[in-house]
DNA sequence: TCATTAAATTGTT
DNA sequence: AACAATTTAATGA
C-alpha cells in the first residue's frame, strides 16, 4: 500500500497553481462547453501535483472542489464498520468525480487517495454551481456522467461475488470506460499490477495470475507498467475461469 | 547515440 | 513475503 503521506510537504491547498495548456487539454468537459462558458470558468480551474498516498478528500470533509484526474491514478474507497477499506473504483486520467456530493452540498462520503504521483485538477464548488446555472452543455455532460456511473455502479455490484479473475476483468473494463475516463487514451492503460491489486482488493500475485488468464483468453495484452485492451466486450462480460483447467480446456 | 547503473515492475516460488 | 528476471529511466562519456 502506498504509505500514507506524512505532513512532510505543504498541504495540497498551498500547492495549487493554474493549469498549463497541456493540462487544460486533458480536461474533457472544457472542450464541450459553450465558448462563453469556457472563457468564464477556465480561469477558476486549479491543479496540483499529489504524491502517492495523499488524501484528496476524506469522509466527512466539506466538498470544496469538483475533482478531476489529469494524469496518474486515484482510488475512491470507503471504510467498513470492521475497519477494512472497500474500494469502489479506480480513477484514471480524464475522470471527474464528486459532482453528486457537490450537488447535495453534503460532506464527502468516501476517501479519495492517490495510488501514484498524479496531477489533479479542481473546479471550486461555486464555479461548479454557476456552470450548472448557465451552461446547458455542461448540464448535458453531467447527466451523461451520472448515467455512465450508474451503469458502472450496477456492474460493480454484480462483480462483488465473482471469482477473482472475473473481478479483475470487470475492474479493468470499468477503468476503460471511454465516457467516464476519456483520458485513458487509445487502448493502453498505465497501471501496475500492484496498483490494480489495491483497487480490486487482491494480492499482487493473484492479480498477476488473473491477468495472465485474461490474456490467454485474448481480452488484453500485458505490457510493462500497464496493459492494452484487445477485446473490451469480453472484459466486460467477465466470463473468466472458475478454475484454470476448465478455462484452458475450453 | 551508446553503454552503464539504478530503480521499478513482473513472474515465480 | 521473498527472490530472480526483465524493462525502463537516468546518467555521463
Amino acid at each position: 500500500m502506498p504509505k500514507p503521506r506524512s505532513p512532510e510537504g505543504r498541504s495540497i491547498q498551498s500547492r495549487l497553481r493554474p493549469p498549463n495548456d497541456a493540462e487544460l487539454r486533458a480536461i474533457p468537459w472544457l472542450a464541450e462547453l459553450e465558448p462563453a462558458a469556457r472563457r468564464r470558468v477556465e480561469p477558476a480551474i486549479v491543479v496540483a501535483e499529489v504524491q502517492p498516498g495523499e488524501l484528496l478528500c476524506r469522509i466527512g470533509g466539506a466538498p470544496n472542489y469538483w475533482f478531476g484526474v489529469i494524469e496518474g491514478l486515484l482510488k475512491m474507497s470507503n471504510d467498513r464498520v470492521d475497519g477494512s477499506p472497500i474500494t469502489y473504483s479506480g480513477l484514471p486520467p480524464g475522470g471527474w468525480f464528486g459532482e453528486g456530493t457537490l450537488l447535495k452540498r453534503e460532506p464527502y462520503r468516501y476517501n479519495i487517495q492517490t495510488l501514484r504521483r498524479s496531477i489533479v485538477a479542481g473546479l471550486p464548488s461555486d464555479d461548479f454551481h454557476s456552470l450548472l446555472d448557465f451552461s446547458i452543455l455542461f448540464n448535458r455532460f453531467i447527466m451523461n456522467q451520472f448515467n455512465e456511473r450508474l451503469g458502472q455502479f450496477i456492474a460493480a455490484h454484480e462483480t462483488d461475488r465473482l471469482n477473482p479473475d472475473a473481478r479483475v476483468a470487470r475492474s479493468l473494463a470499468g477503468l476503460f470506460n471511454p465516457v467516464l475516463f476519456p483520458g485513458v487514451g487509445g487502448n493502453l492503460l498505465r497501471i501496475t499490477q500492484q496498483e490494480l491489486a489495491y483497487l480490486v482488493g487482491l494480492s499482487r500475485q493473484r492479480v498477476n495470475e488473473a491477468l495472465l488468464t485474461i490474456q490467454e483468453r485474448g481480452a488484453i495484452r500485458i505490457e510493462y507498467g500497464g496493459l492494452r485492451v484487445v477485446d473490451l466486450p469480453a472484459l466486460r462480460s467477465g466470463n473468466f475461469g472458475r478454475n484454470k483447467a476448465a478455462a484452458t480446456a475450453a
